[in-house]
DNA sequence: CGTTGGGTTGACAATTGTCAATGGCCGTGG
DNA sequence: CCACGGCCATTGACAATTGTCAACCCAACG
């Protein structure tokens, strides 16, 4: 596959959409990420794209799939950080790192690309910061969701930041977006059992707060699930 | 009080001895730590020493007593984040960050002072960096732990981060450190409920995993509590 | 067709929360 | 010096939430 077989007539990529959100990008920028983008990596679903501790160079720019920073305990406990979405930056900040950070699996088949180098740009060192700051702005979320939310809030309040995210990529329709993983992984990201998970899920549905078949994710009314959640805003204060 | 008012002989501030310990120290970085530990700021108890959104340009080294990064739900229920400690930076990386970040208050009363110029020293730039790797870490063992740990296991691994980072300031006493706080707020940071955690400290005296009275925490054998209850290692690889 | 992975269900158990009351400690003010 | 009030720790009885285990169904797929 190449860089101009483009799926849809006017749709860029949503790794180009997310990053020239987050900052106006300047030719330059535009030009580096349309030649990155032109040299995709694939990987298959379940497979480590980031392993803890090792191989700290390398760095990816998501261009499509579903990933995941993960966590596991001693006994096979597995918890989910953080999902790592299309337009994410992952790994770039690691060489001035002396942490070893976490490992990031694969969750569906994915593609990326080497993200270019931040110093030919301003617009583009700009557009990684404010993804970095993101990325720390839902770790905070994740904790308050573990910490203090019940399991349907904690499902509505991820729904909801998914679609926020997704929408940023240009990756929403309407008040719907592609969900493409399991109940048992969405237990493992919000800290509980997939049997539970998906009784929640059910009653969520009877309550019509959430509609999810097919793997296509309907929230009908974000700001009523919002309020029933108690969800607090990541804002985004201008650059 | 002047820089050369030390408590006791032999003692450094903490600060400085976790500061020197993430990166040594040059003589620009010293002298300038110095100063800015000279002019130093007091805070009571129960304050906010950073307002989500408001006041980005305040940077804090902390020099004395608790603080902690705090989440509050709209209904009031409360979730921290992390634990701030003396030796922490917090609100530096700030500026070039456009996302509204988290509140911060005084747990005790504290002391901070402002934290030097990075660009005046290398070797402080890749402390402060250091240190803003490890902010991050302890984020991620935070969600594994809310995730996916029971209320006795939450309890121990966290006494065990805080044993490890205390002993970064040299602010521990063999296997002994001082904790301010109330049962309230561990339960505020452990996504537990007071009583709860109450119970489960008189459980893991019984056990002889953890003693704590007047202040004073005591792990008898930290190796053991390790094993028991699954903690993964914050390693810091060399830089 | 058989196998496999994911979703669904029921019965039951374990963990954690809620509510209410008590007691100790300590600082303040009379 | 003593009484009072406030904060924090502790306890008991009980409820709610979530987990565990086991079985079953169904669709996709080789």
């Amino acid at each position: 596959m190449t860089a101009r077989a483009i799926p849809l007539a006017g749709v860029v990529s949503p790794a180009l959409h997310r990053l020239s959100r987050l900052a106006p990008l300047d030719a330059a920028a535009h030009a580096a990420l349309g030649s990155a983008i032109a040299r995709p990596q694939a990987f298959r679903a379940r497979r480590d794209l980031v392993v803890e501790g090792r191989d700290i160079a390398s760095a990816h720019l998501i261009l499509s799939g579903w990933a995941a920073r993960v966590r596991i305990l001693p006994d096979g406990r597995r918890q989910f950080l953080s999902f790592v979405l299309p337009g994410d930056v992952v790994g770039l900040y690691d060489h001035h790192r002396p942490v070893a950070p976490s490992s990031i699996v694969t969750l569906t088949d994915m593609t990326t690309c080497v993200p270019p180098d931040p110093t030919m740009s301003p617009s583009l060192d700009q557009a990684y910061a404010v993804a970095h700051a993101l990325d720390e702005a839902y770790l905070l979320a994740q904790i308050a969701r573990l910490g203090r939310m019940n399991a349907m809030e904690r499902i509505g309040d991820l729904m909801l930041e998914l679609q926020e995210r997704l929408a940023m990529s240009g990756l929403t329709q309407g008040h719907s977006y592609d969900l493409p993983i399991t109940q048992e992984t969405l237990a493992d990201a919000l800290g509980l059992t997939a049997v539970h998970v998906n009784r929640m899920l059910q009653a969520a549905r009877r309550a019509g707060d959430l509609i999810w078949s097919a793997r296509s994710m309907t929230i009908p009314d974000p700001k009523l699930l919002s309020r029933k959640v108690g969800r607090a805003q990541v804002r985004v204060t201008g650059a």
